[in-house]
RNA sequence: GGAGUCGGUUAGACGGUUGCGGAUAGAAAUAUCUGAGGAAAGUCCGAGCCCCGCAGGGCAGAAUAGCGGCUAACGGCCGCCGAGGGUGACCUUAGGGAAAGUGCAACAGAGAUAUACCGCCGUAAAGCUUGGUUUAUACCUUGAAGUGUUUUGCACUGCCUUUACGGUAAGGGUGGAAAGGCGAGGUAAGAGCUCACCGGUUUCACGGGAACGUCGAAACCCUGUAAACCCUAUUUGGAGCAACGCUGAGUGUGGCUAUACAUUUGCCCGAUGUGCCACGAAAAGCGGCUUGAGUGUUGGGAGCAAUCCCGCAUUGAGAUAGAUGACCGUCCACGACAGAACUCGGCUUAUCGAUCGACUCAAAAA
RNA sequence: CGGGGUGUGGCGCAGUUGGUAGCGCGCGACAUUUGGGAUGUCGAUGCCGCAGGUUCGAACCCUGUCACUCCGA
């Protein structure tokens, strides 16, 4: 399964208007329901974070947490997450759980039960 | 070994699992190959390429500024000359014109591109002085104590003071700079006024391809500033891949007009073209896009060098919200600065280190 | 990709035909008040973003560079 990305400004707009935000140490996510059965996923990465290298590494790290937790989360929703300046400091694997933390607190992960099964 | 100068190379490596962009093969799953830099950066110059209702002239504006070479081109590079710095290796250098003209030179100083305040000298006028002791010499006082004569006087000379007119630029505490410097002659006093020497500029001669150089000759309007205006020489149409082309969609409303508007720094003339401007609606996709002044070469040749020629090998990103990440293992110096966006040549800036080569200085030892 | 602008005390700004760097607010001390505010007097605070150069002399002129910011396509 491929991640659908969003482009266009207003599309960013209305996830910014309309959705729900959580906060990390490293990232912020906005949450909002679209009218299809896809998820897809924008990435902001501010001038503030650095300069292209450091912008461009943490639009890896969030685009690599998100596509390992991809399998799990629920479709219909549009995800926004916005990077903040300490995620240049830590590894991926403390991205991914911090990720997994909110996402499992808010509801959006599927349960466990089925991947077991499923293995 | 110490201190230092200059230049080059490199920019973690290997293996595994899992993901991303592109190409090829395939109906598909998938497989194979390949995938950021020395600065990819800043966008400071120069080009290719490409477009513009032709690009023609003039004025303004802008850029460059020793000479020769290299190059597609350059404001870049190489070599050389001049100037400055360093004991030296070597480094720095916008380095045409001040004798076309204009401007500026604060404070200080008499005076700042010429001046005359003090001083020195001349002329004229006015004033003051020429005393005391002594036979005399001499002594005292004084800025100075002279001469003639008919000797309580008069005249002249000299000294001093003041004023006026003129000469002068030797000297004067300033200043970054005071008519290029210094000595002699000369003069009433002085002065490149004259002369010798030294410096500078220009012209000629000689040497060099040229900048330029010279124990050469002559002339001379000899403060500094042109990164002040300016003058001289050379260059300059403009715009940039969001250029531009194709497909698709759309071609509505209002205003301005031919004495208009456009041709992308301003103005004037010329030339060419015919609508132009604003608002509204709308939608994007594909090409351009990577074989190119390409890359490598302890192969050969030319040249001091930049660089060029020949040969051989090779094809090494092409994304379009924008591709290299994550995890594990081993080793080491423990990994800095940093991400292609049409493409090249330079410049500038950032950068943890590692390593190689050439050379200089001082001291010591052999 | 192209074109501009700014950088000066803690803050906001003046000052650029080159000649000793200023204003307002703020800060400190003193006076005034029973005390505070307001007011008055006095004072401190600057390598004029950084590095070179031109000049006797540079915040100002020139070159390079860094940061911030605006405009157009």
């Amino acid at each position: 399964m491929k991640i659908l990305k969003l482009k266009e400004n207003r599309d960013f707009r209305r996830v910014y208007n309309k959705g729900k935000s959580y906060v990390s140490p490293y990232f912020v996510v906005y949450i909002n329901k679209n009218r299809f059965s896809d998820i897809r996923l924008g990435i902001t990465v501010g001038k503030k974070i650095g300069n292209a290298v450091k912008r461009n590494r943490a639009k890896r790290l969030i685009t690599a947490a998100f596509s390992a937790v991809l399998p799990q989360i629920l479709v219909g929703y549009d995800f926004v997450i916005v990077a903040r300046t300490k995620i240049l400091t830590v590894k991926s694997t403390e991205v991914l759980s911090s990720l997994v933390k909110i996402l499992k607190s808010v509801g959006m992960l599927e349960n466990k039960e089925n991947e077991k099964s499923s293995d």
